[in-house]
DNA sequence: AACCCGGGGAT
DNA sequence: ATCCCAGGGTT
């Protein structure tokens, strides 16, 4: 064949070729393929959206160490859950999977359910991720739509317009649909066809310097006969991104335990326990006296501010640390406010500047 | 359709 | 410094 796979031909040109490139240039032990159980396959797709690869194997090693099985994860609480993601980010994915674990528990017998519509159903489980849970555990013919196949998709057919936006999207889906196994050669392979997909995009159709000497589709792709690798796939429409600004007391007793105190349950690093903030030095004021003894409270100190860049906001800490508080009776223990010794850090989820800031300044 | 939600790897 | 990644949920 000539020509790259279209609506009309997709046929089996690209999944056999792309199969037997796999075969021999694919990635075949990452850490939840051995075993492919549905739970290790659901949890490392939820780990990986927006996130990469090398990134998610300690946590996901981490994770199935302490969680092995879908009812276990389903029984364990909230803050354990959230500290074996603490410092992966979007907490949603965390809170969503012990969701959808107990819900799997009270509807689907204790398993993932293996039916698209079911698994849509699930919080945090949309139709890309369904898609992958269905195909890799269980060999269902169901397309994906991640970036690794978007990025191949608009080099291959020259698709110009950023792919989230919901025009490109829709036929994107569509070209990923007609790309589908069709043969009795290829119908059977379904979870290396979907793994292939991502290998290519995450190997060689990368975002910057892609190895077209090395693609399975370098004869037939059109942003390689056009030049245009480097334009394709369209990039995300520029914006502005707001500065904002924040303070943290880092109250310490003369035991060493930290001051924490959870956050809110919407917004950034929902429900995470993080230090007490403020908007001034006046709010941090406020916080020692209500924390500290009034006869014993020394000035504190500055510690350097901390950049942190979020993907719609770039946020500044400026720490202030106070040691040797003794902290004022009945104040500082419940449900939102807790002291906390530096052992026992590891079972709460801490946002990850606020754990850096804590590990760096403890000695 | 636009916005919200983290952290880090790659360049 | 900039982009964006194995996306999904909410408004």
């Amino acid at each position: 064949m000539e020509s790259p796979p279209t609506e009309a031909n997709g046929g089996d040109f690209f999944a056999a070729r792309l199969l037997d490139w796999f075969d021999a240039h694919g990635r075949h032990d990452l850490p939840w393929m051995h075993p492919r159980t549905p739970y290790r396959t659901w949890l490392s797709e939820i780990m990986l959206q927006q996130t990469q690869v090398a990134t998610v194997i300690p946590y996901f090693l981490r994770f199935v160490t302490a969680l092995p099985e879908l009812p276990t994860l389903a029984v364990t609480a909230p803050d354990e859950v959230l500290a074996l993601w603490s410092g992966l980010g979007y907490y949603s994915r965390a809170r969503n999977l012990h969701a959808a674990a107990k819900c799997c528990m009270a509807a689907h017998g204790g398993d993932l359910p293996r039916d698209f519509t079911a698994l849509l159903a699930l919080p945090g489980i949309g139709r890309s991720t369904a898609g992958a849970i269905l195909a890799q555990a269980w060999g269902e013919r169901f397309p994906i739509l991640d970036g690794n196949v978007k990025r191949v998709l608009t080099r291959l057919y020259g698709i110009d317009g950023w792919p989230t936006a919901p025009a490109v999207e829709k036929r994107l889906w569509a070209l990923a649909e007609a790309a589908l196994p069709s043969s009795p050669a290829t119908r059977p392979r379904m979870a290396d066809y979907t793994q292939a997909q991502m290998d290519l995009g995450a190997t060689v159709c990368t975002r910057a310097r892609p190895r077209c000497d090395e693609c399975p589709f370098t004869d037939t792709c059109v942003a390689k006969r056009e030049s245009r690798t480097s334009e394709l796939p369209t990039s995300r429409p520029k914006k502005i991104i707001p500065q904002r600004e924040t303070r943290m007391l880092w109250l310490r007793d003369i035991e060493g335990r930290t001051l924490l105190a959870r956050r809110p349950t919407s917004g950034i690093w929902a429900s995470l326990w993080s230090l007490p903030e403020a908007d001034d030095q006046d709010g941090i004021d406020r916080l020692v006296a209500r924390h500290a003894h009034a006869s014993e409270m020394p000035r504190g100190e500055a510690l350097p501010p901390i950049e942190h860049a979020f993907t719609h906001f770039r946020l500044r800490i400026r720490p202030w640390r106070l040691d040797g508080i003794a902290p004022r009776a009945r104040v500082g223990d419940n449900d939102d406010l807790r002291w906390v010794a530096p052992e026992a850090f590891a079972a709460l989820g801490i946002p990850a500047p606020v754990r850096k800031l804590i590990e760096e300044n403890t000695p």
